[in-house]
DNA sequence: GACCTGCTGCGGGATG
């Protein structure tokens, strides 16, 4: 390291600088030179976004522990990370360098003992390592040490911000943070580490609300290096009626896709994303038989949720060690954090969730220098002919496919959704509080949670009071004679047990359970029956036995089968990635990366896209139903779609637009209905859901009075602007209207 | 037609 190279180097303490020496490390990385000035002297809020082993865990570190040294007397920092996993590996990286400066690091999570934890207690000092629901179990049961605990707090690092924002357990450690500094009484420098991000300015607000324009930006320079895309096509047969007699047909194109995956990935370290858990067992299966037939050693190990922690470790294992080429066919356990080393591909069969997520998915490859990132895309389209669906005929999944690529190709990928109100999460933290406390007012809870620069702050007093209210109601909350709030009977059982401390819900699930040993979970609310066949960690599986008491599925091994299902939710896609479908369909661009079918479904999708008038054409008549074709996101379509319900008419958002069933009604009357719908003000969200049931999604959603259940709902899921500003452009406004059948 | 994450305090009994 030369004096010349680097000034932030020198800004450095010199325990540091020789540890830097030792580890023959040539330079700081770009975001490590820019960070370390703005965060060493522990005064400002700092966000560090660099890609993926860019070192942003040092650029953090080596000034905030420069701090911790140099200061009069030993201080505090704690890092909080979304994963048990991340804190394990970050223990590891920064004792080493930790233990010479004498300065202790403590994990703590679920996992660690609580002599471990008693030790940090009685110290205070050094760098703790926690995942927010542990800090949220430390502020709920030791209140009265909070303000002991944190007394030297100097810094809070939060890890994999992009992870946070915009979710129930963001918004949860947003407010973590605001009570600990409630309690010391002082601002403490927020440091934020995350993959880039397209808005950095959202990410600021999230990290300190109220005040983001203040929070210090380092953006890494670092560009991502060259990209090799090939998206082959492939195509599913009609299947003939009478021909699946003896139950389920299996598909065929399945079993095309892993054949070109063996063939390209064997050999190799590689990851293959499908979507689904379903289709992580099918893949597995599929390529592992392949590897038996051939007599070759397995290469293809699965990795999901509901797959056990050993099963996991394997995987991960398998991917880690340099002796054999490993595969690994996962769902986005592994999009994020867990150090797996570089892969040489990634595989994407079927559209990815999002554009944000195929980026994170493709910064696992090619991060080598001068090793290009490899991306394999598979599209599948059912042949077309007799009843073919709309998204069949215009080759949907595939112009999806298309239009993602095309956009991550641009460097656009979708911001962070950030206007929840997340107010189960707010439930969860009155709750807490109160825990903390011992008690609360409503006009403490209020100011602490919901005043202006807090986590809450869009919530209004005459909401938080109807909360309250509704909360006493339901005996979460109870009021002593002097109007102090406390746990009710109910709240008082919910806060004492540990489920509490994590912010979102999680389903129920079944252990199954082979010869005594735990292959995994699965959701329980799938149907199944003593004797049916299931695939899980890549194998057929038996049902022997179901212990609803124990949650228990008891299996033996099986040979063949069809794989069960998993529950799951829906996916969101942007408006943006609409408009560019569209715009695929509208134009002649040939992507040099489609191959020969893969550019034929393009075709199609064009052709019927011509047919059919498209470029004018947004009401397609089908007979019972009208498909109005937005080609707008899922929050604006599910807000059209609320209008029109609103008058009567029962609508859902469909793909790229919204389905209305005519009813008694003509074609004209639900297109009046629409225009209608346009020239009104915006109705407030509770009216505008007033109708709708089946809203709850968040934990504490069951607890929330209507009026704020339906504001939450819709503040989360629609655009309502968007809605209203797609209705009132159509053409003409009541003159021409495109119709196509 | 999706996916992921996380979790305490205490009491009883055994062991050094």
């Amino acid at each position: 390291m030369s004096a010349t190279a680097s000034s932030s180097f020198h800004l450095l303490d010199e325990r540091i600088q020789r540890f830097i020496w030792a580890e023959g490390w040539d330079s700081l990385r770009d975001a490590q030179e820019a960070a370390i000035p703005l965060i060493v002297k522990g005064d400002r809020d700092v966000i560090v976004a660099a890609a993926t082993a860019a070192g942003k865990t040092e650029a953090a570190f080596l000034p905030a522990l420069t701090h911790l040294v140099q200061a009069d007397a030993p201080g505090l920092a704690v890092y909080i990370s979304p994963l048990k996993a991340l804190i394990n590996d970050q223990f590891g990286r920064l004792d080493r360098l930790c233990e010479q400066l004498e300065v202790p690091v403590w994990p703590w999570h679920g996992d660690i003992s609580a002599s471990s934890k008693s030790r940090f207690l009685s110290q205070r000092r050094g760098v703790l390592l926690i995942t927010p629901e542990s800090l949220e179990a430390m502020l709920c049961n030791r209140g009265t040490a909070i303000g002991s605990t944190f007394e030297r707090l100097s810094y809070l690092v939060v890890d994999e911000l992009h992870a946070f924002i915009g979710t129930e357990r963001g918004k949860q450690l947003q407010s973590l943070m605001h009570r600990i500094e409630r309690v010391i009484g002082r601002r403490v420098p927020r440091i934020g580490l995350s993959a880039t991000l397209g808005d950095m300015g959202l990410a600021a607000a999230f990290l300190r609300p109220g005040h983001g324009a203040a929070v210090a930006l380092v953006e890494s320079k670092s560009s991502g290096g060259e990209l090799r895309i090939l998206v082959k096509g492939y195509e599913e047969p009609r299947v003939v009626r009478g021909e699946q007699e003896d139950g389920e047909s299996e598909p065929i194109t399945p079993a095309q896709i892993a054949g070109h995956l063996f063939k390209g990935l064997r050999g190799s370290n590689n990851l293959v994303f499908p979507n689904s858990r379903r289709e992580v067992e099918r893949y597995t299966h599929l390529l592992t038989r392949m590897c038996d037939a051939q007599q070759v050693p397995n290469e293809f190990w699965p990795h999901h949720g509901s797959l056990s922690k050993e099963i996991r470790a394997e995987t991960e294992a398998a991917l880690k060690q340099k002796e054999r080429p490993a595969t690994a066919i996962c769902t986005n356990t592994l999009e994020l954090g867990i150090d797996i080393g570089a892969v040489k591909s990634v595989a994407q069969i079927g559209p990815p969730p999002t554009v944000a997520s195929l980026r994170q998915r493709l910064g696992r490859s090619g991060r080598r220098k001068g090793e290009p990132a490899v991306l394999r895309g598979y599209c599948v389209e059912d042949a077309l002919g007799g009843q073919a669906s709309i998204a069949d005929e215009l080759r949907l999944g595939s112009v999806q496919m298309a239009a993602m690529i095309s956009l991550l190709l641009e460097g656009w990928f979708e911001p962070p959704s950030v206007k929840g109100a997340h107010l189960s999460t707010l439930v969860q933290q009155v709750l807490s509080f109160i825990a903390q406390n011992g008690g609360a007012t409503i006009g403490q809870l209020h100011g602490l949670l919901c005043a202006p620069a807090t986590p809450f702050s869009v919530v209004a007093k005459d909401e938080f009071v109807e909360l309250i209210r509704h909360l006493g109601q339901k005996e979460l909350l109870v009021q002593d004679s002097s109007g102090v709030l406390l746990h009710g009977r109910v709240g008082e059982k919910l806060v004492n047990h540990y489920r509490f401390y994590a912010a979102f819900a999680s389903d129920e699930e079944f252990r199954i359970v082979a010869g005594g040993k735990s292959l995994g979970t699965l959701p329980v609310s799938q149907v199944l029956t003593i004797g049916q066949r299931i695939l899980f960690a890549g194998r057929t599986w038996k049902v022997e036995d179901i212990d609803e008491e124990q949650k228990t599925i008891h299996v033996s091994r099986a040979v063949g089968g069809a794989p069960p299902l998993f529950s799951g939710g829906a996916g969101r896609t942007h408006t943006r990635v609409r408009q560019r479908m569209r715009q695929l369909l509208e134009g002649d661009e040939q992507p040099a990366y489609l191959d020969e079918v893969a550019r034929r479904f393009l075709a199609e999708g064009r052709a019927n896209y011509r047919t059919r008038s498209l470029s004018d054409a947004y009401v397609l008549d089908q007979g019972r139903e009208v498909l109005l074709l937005t080609w707008l996101g899922d929050a604006a379509n599910e807000a059209i779609a609320c209008l029109l319900r609103r008058r009567g008419f029962v609508a859902v958002p469909a793909g790229p637009g919204v389905e209305v069933l005519k009813g008694q009604a003509t074609l004209e009357d639900v297109v009046d209905v629409l225009f209608d719908a346009g020239l009104d003000e915006a109705p407030p969200l509770d009216v505008l859901l007033a109708d709708t049931r089946n809203l709850q999604r968040e934990k504490w959603d069951w607890v929330l009075p209507d009026r704020l259940l339906r504001k939450a709902y819709g503040s989360q899921h629609l655009d309502l602007e968007e809605a209203l500003g797609w209705i009132r452009s159509l053409p003409g406004n009541g003159g021409f209207v495109g119709v196509s059948s």
